[in-house]
DNA sequence: TATATCTCCTGCGGGC
DNA sequence: TGCCCGCAGGAGATAT
């Protein structure tokens, strides 16, 4: 499932490999991929042929190809199981192959989407606070690695929130690029349990819980990501190791690395959360 | 306005 | 073997 390290390892991927490219012709093959383009999927490949790609950004979990001529973008984001590849024209089309489009480089940039979560949009870049960003993005908060995040103002942010903390850090409009996986590491490692209410957390604990956000992060970007799977790989097709550093995560009635307790699951917003009982107690009267 | 819940989708694995 | 069901979860839409 991408989260912030993954996007980040396909973004640098398609810095290297598509920035500086041309797009020649682009194949729309299911309308799911392009639901977000109003227009549809032959107004997108008309627009996108001839356009030059001249740069690769990131917010969160966004991410989208700067263009040229004229201010546009196309936006990218990878759902639960999105792909962007870069492949000779001769590879095997990929079962779930959603998007082509053919560079002048002889490449293709192909993007594959099993669940059809993750989808392309055309864009116009907009300021926001001094920042240029496609529209879509315009309403996502700054990510924890942007030099420009000011955790003074998002641990405001988070304690002025009667929700419980795990759904606060996991709205993408108060920080962005936390994902299910990070917010559990990251819970576990600072000892908060998801269901406590944020606004009853010390700013000392919303701090140190920010901070164990960017380290996990920076960690798993480290490493080339999380992957459980073939659902998660960078352009190359190539899968990350930070699975095999995850504490909490995934790890049901596994031993707790730091006190020895079984790691417990719990149903959290119709998905599962884990933490440690001993490490991360419920808060009274749940 | 803020918060909570529902919905979209596909492939896999378990149970019968 | 085949069918059914639950599960995985990001984010926009809808409900409270």
């Amino acid at each position: 499932m991408p989260e912030l390290p993954e996007v980040e390892v396909v973004r640098r991927g398609l810095e290297a490999h598509v920035v500086g490219s041309r797009i020649d012709a682009v194949e729309v093959l299911h309308p799911r991929a392009v639901r977000r383009h109003l227009l549809g999927g032959d107004d997108l490949a008309a627009q996108l042929a001839g356009l030059g790609v001249v740069g690769a950004s990131r917010r969160g979990k966004y991410l989208w190809l700067e263009l040229a001529p004229g201010d546009l973008a196309v936006v990218v984001h990878l759902g639960m199981s999105g792909q962007m590849l870069v492949q000779p024209p001769a590879a095997p089309r990929e079962k779930h192959l959603r998007i082509l489009a053919n560079l002048d480089s002889g490449s293709q940039l192909r993007f594959v989407d099993q669940r059809t979560f993750g989808g392309w949009a055309l864009a116009p870049i907009v300021d926001v606070d001094g920042t240029a960003l496609p529209e879509p993005v315009a309403h996502i908060a700054r990510d924890p690695l942007d030099p420009l995040f000011d955790a003074d103002s998002v641990v405001a942010a988070i304690r002025a929130k009667g929700s419980e903390i795990k759904r606060v850090i996991l709205d993408q409009t108060v920080l962005s690029g936390v994902g299910n996986i990070y917010a559990d590491e990251a819970l576990w490692r600072t000892g908060i349990h998801g269901n406590r209410p944020a606004d009853r957390l010390t700013r000392p604990q919303v701090r140190l819980l920010l901070g164990s956000v960017t380290e996990v992060m920076s960690e798993a970007l480290a490493q080339g990501g999380t992957s459980f799977d073939a659902l998660y790989v960078n352009v190359n097709g190539e899968s990350g190791y930070f699975d095999r550093s995850l504490s909490a995560y995934g790890r049901e009635d596994r031993p707790c690395p730091r006190c020895g307790a079984p790691i417990r699951r719990e149903k959290f917003m119709n998905r599962s959360s884990y933490s440690c009982p001993k490490c991360q107690p419920r808060p009274r009267g749940l």
